[in-house]
RNA sequence: GGCCCCAUGGUCUAGUGGUUAGGACAUCGCCCUUUCAAGGCGGUAACACGGGUUCGAACCCCGUUGGGGCUACCA
């Protein structure tokens, strides 16, 4: 039994993408449910599109995902080089073998500009024969009649009629392999056992079969998962909002929850919704795997992302956190790591996602508040001078200044004063926060301090005056 | 057009011949409540259609319809 080899394969000439990351999911999911190992192949052969700048993105949205590779870029490994285009004399020594046996031929055929031409290719080559040295791409002789069946471990046994395969090319004229022949190439050099793939590569399949078997090697499993659509079903891109793991990470998405979305999307296990990837490894199967494609949905993908800032404990919610309220120009005090997990506590239910949590953390620290005009227009009015007047007196002698202690003072209060806890909380809240909406009052009020308490009522309390002044 | 794949609520799905068809997102209502959230509870909502097979079909077979993919010297 060969040990498992899986591997992602992408081509370099875009950001990693939903479904791309999803791919790449599955065969590390696998590899390491398997205890295989999980390739990393940059397949670059599309010298057109292919960038440096798309391979540093890729294999940075993987690190962030957490998707780690054992073979590689950047890590090596016994079956390398990891990038086809390092890997030109592969290709050509397995096409000169072709050649030979005669399972491939020349062809000098000019190269067709479009795809929409409905008739298959008739090559006039593959009867005349063309003189070694005559250039031309390479294409393989498929045979005229007979299927090419396989196995799916998704879609059971798949059958494709030869007669609608065409006399494909092998190595384009500027030596160049094609998609196709590549794969086969170095999936078998790298001694891959499970093709895990998108469903547009299954019709792709046979054509690959047909290099195994003329090249003599063993097939590998193939897998081939659906794949995801935009809401209006059809194949998911830009224009459906951001499909690129880069673009939901600068939206402040965590990795967890993109990684658990991109999960449950196509895979089911039974009922269970959130999964970190170390509980997925502990479960994931192909069987779980589903055969329709799937709309991607970005209501759920928040929901996720809530779960998650909701599971990431105090503490590692402060460490990814304290960068972005550094960089947001907030005066943070790395040593009053209680107040931070504290306040970043409050936040989280409120926050769809981290930049979200840092912006509402603004009035957390001392300096000046982002006032929402509206909610002063509407709270701070005249009328409530002295009941903000009157706190600020009982708060600048409350002996205790915890959570119970300021309730009983603000209830205590409004008691007193034979108003509503709310006549007294909304006022208070508007002039601690700036705004109408924040976390519950007593520990706003408990986490800010009474220094800054105390400040931001005289603050609120000039506003009301100086609202007050006609004209 | 040809070939291939697919088909359970709006969405992601569980289900593998006998279930009141389960869960999650979204949605609606109620509760909680100092605001906003979060949370709790409850509701609406699905087996695409037509034939078979069977004592019995969401599950098996055929067809129809619908959707997707491939059909490049792209991957």
């Amino acid at each position: 039994m060969r040990s498992p080899r899986l591997r992602f394969a992408p081509s370099p000439t875009g950001f990693l993408h939903v479904g791309g990351a999803r791919t790449a999911l599955f065969n590390w999911a696998l590899a390491r449910r398997l205890g295989g190992t999980f390739v990393l192949r940059i397949e670059d052969t599309d010298r057109q599109r292919s960038e440096q700048v798309y391979v540093d993105a890729i294999l940075d949205a993987m690190r962030w995902l957490g998707l780690n590779w054992d073979e590689g870029p950047e890590v090596g490994g016994a079956h390398g080089p990891y990038f086809q285009m390092e890997r030109l004399d592969s290709y050509r020594v397995a096409a000169e073998a072709l050649l030979a046996s005669g399972a491939a031929y020349r062809c000098v055929c000019p190269a067709r500009e479009d795809a929409d031409t409905t008739a298959p290719v008739a090559c006039s080559c593959s009867v005349e024969a063309v003189p070694p040295g005559a250039g031309g791409a390479l294409r393989f002789r498929t045979p005229a009649d007979g299927h090419v069946t396989f196995r799916d471990l998704i879609h059971g046994a798949v059958s494709f009629p030869c007669a609608d395969i065409e006399d494909f090319v092998l190595l384009k004229a500027d030596g160049v392999p094609t998609y196709n022949f590549a794969a086969v190439v170095d999936d078998a050099a790298m001694a891959i056992t499970h093709v895990v793939r998108g469903d547009d590569h299954l019709s792709n399949t046979p054509k690959q079969v047909l290099v195994y078997r003329a090249l003599g090697h063993d097939l590998p499993d193939f897998a081939h998962i659906p794949m995801i659509l935009g809401p209006d079903r059809k194949r998911l891109s830009k224009r459906h909002g951001a499909v690129s793991i880069q673009q939901f990470r600068e939206d402040g998405y965590l990795p967890e929850a993109l990684v658990n979305y991109l999960a449950r999307l196509g895979w089911a296990h039974g009922d269970m919704e959130l999964f970190g990837l170390d509980e997925m490894v502990a479960v994931f199967d192909l069987e779980g795997v589903g055969k329709a494609p799937a709309v991607f949905d970005y209501d759920k993908l928040a929901w996720a992302q809530a779960s998650w800032l909701k599971r990431l404990a105090p503490d590692e919610l402060v460490r990814r956190t304290v960068p972005l309220m550094a960089a947001a120009g907030l005066p943070v005090d790395l040593d009053d790591a209680v107040r931070l997990e504290g306040l970043v506590q409050t936040l989280v239910p409120r926050s769809a996602t981290l930049p979200e949590l840092v912006e509402q953390a603004r009035f957390y620290f001392d300096v000046p508040l982002a006032w929402d005009e509206a909610a002063v227009a509407k709270v701070l009015i005249p009328g409530v001078e002295p009941v903000l007047g009157a706190l600020r007196e009982r708060l600048a002698v409350l002996s205790a200044w915890d959570h119970a202690s300021l309730e009983e003072a603000f209830r205590g209060l409004a008691q007193d004063l034979g108003l509503k806890a709310g006549a007294v909380i909304q006022p208070a809240r508007v002039a601690l926060t700036g705004r109408t909406a924040s976390p519950g009052m007593f520990e706003v009020a408990a986490l800010l301090g009474r220094d800054l308490v105390l400040r931001r009522l005289d603050e609120a309390l000039g506003r009301v005056s100086g609202a007050a002044l006609p004209g």
